[in-house]
DNA sequence: CACACCACTTGCGGATTGCAAGTGGTCTGA
DNA sequence: TCAGACCACTTGCAATCCGCAAGTGGTGTG
């Protein structure tokens, strides 16, 4: 528990590699996060990136095991599990963000999927506060937060979609 | 240079980690900013997390071709090169500060590896900000800012280090 | 109760990783 | 000047991880 099985160091920050730091990990939970989706099927059909099956199974697994992750079953499927952030996931919103702003600035991402990161980033700590509070309600059963930024990020995110349409 | 081999999507966040979501490139990079190693064999040598010698040489190349880093021939050694951060990678401190803050809070590290992390969060954006500007006078040749946030970070660290000697 | 569906596993080929040993250029000192 | 130490980096190999495609077995449905 209190000592990492690869044999590395106790950095904070390689700690933090070694729970997340593989292609996929935040890929889910960056799904999980800003695009609400709870379930294997969601995760796997409407993935951008074309996660393969078993690697999903895998990370979910994985995730769940190591706390950043809860699973409970779907009533209304037995055989469905939901799973939610957790308060240790939620705390990764400023990681997140600053990727997304890091990415925009070196990298060549598109403009559609470029939206809710400029946002996140002009909104700074103010914002990712407000969104946290919206994901413990989503995710912890927490008290509904006055302001949606769920709902803010993703209007954007389908204007400039509907924009490109055009 | 436009578009990801990967075949993966144009989101920010997703570049990101197809550039640093591996297990060794961020300890390299960190090793680089805030233990001052500027060469292969300093960064082999003095490695807390062990990275085998094929995979630092071959990050160093990877990490040199996406400009996260730059090389210089060593003038006392020709056959040396001395390694620098660059722009981005100078602009990663942030999202070094948040792995460290997270990690902390997160897993369990080890108390005196934590000092840094911790002087980073408690600082927040100046002093992000004050040590940006001294790695871009170690790694960029800009002027030497009054505070020396790298001094400040190495001695706290070095007095945890007699504390837990003692 | 047959059938479609869906969460998840399995098999397999290829890429990546870790380790240990090797290679060849570079400096040093007698 | 040249033998030997040193050092940046490569190579070989075994183990693991990854991605893909097909399969499996529990679950809901008409």
């Amino acid at each position: 528990m209190a000592v990492s099985q690869t044999g590395r160091s106790g950095c904070p920050i390689n700690l933090t590699l070694e729970q997340l730091g593989d292609r996929w990990s935040l890929i889910v939970i960056r799904d999980v996060m800003f695009g609400n989706r709870r379930s294997y099927g969601e995760l796997l059909a409407q993935s951008e990136e074309g996660i393969a099956s078993n690697i999903l199974a895998d990370r979910l697994k994985r995730l769940t095991a190591s706390g950043l992750l809860s699973r409970r079953p779907d009533p209304k499927h037995r055989q469905k599990g939901i799973y939610s952030l957790t308060e240790a996931s939620i705390q990764l919103v400023p990681l997140l963000a600053h990727m997304g702003a890091w990415g925009r600035r070196h990298t060549r991402p598109s403009k559609e999927l470029s939206v809710r990161a400029e946002l996140l980033e002009k909104g700074g700590a103010p914002l990712w506060n407000a969104f946290m509070d919206e994901l413990r309600h989503l995710h912890l059963g927490a008290s509904r937060p006055a302001r949606s930024v769920f709902g803010e990020l993703q209007a954007a995110y389908e204007k400039a979609l509907a924009h490109r349409a055009r």
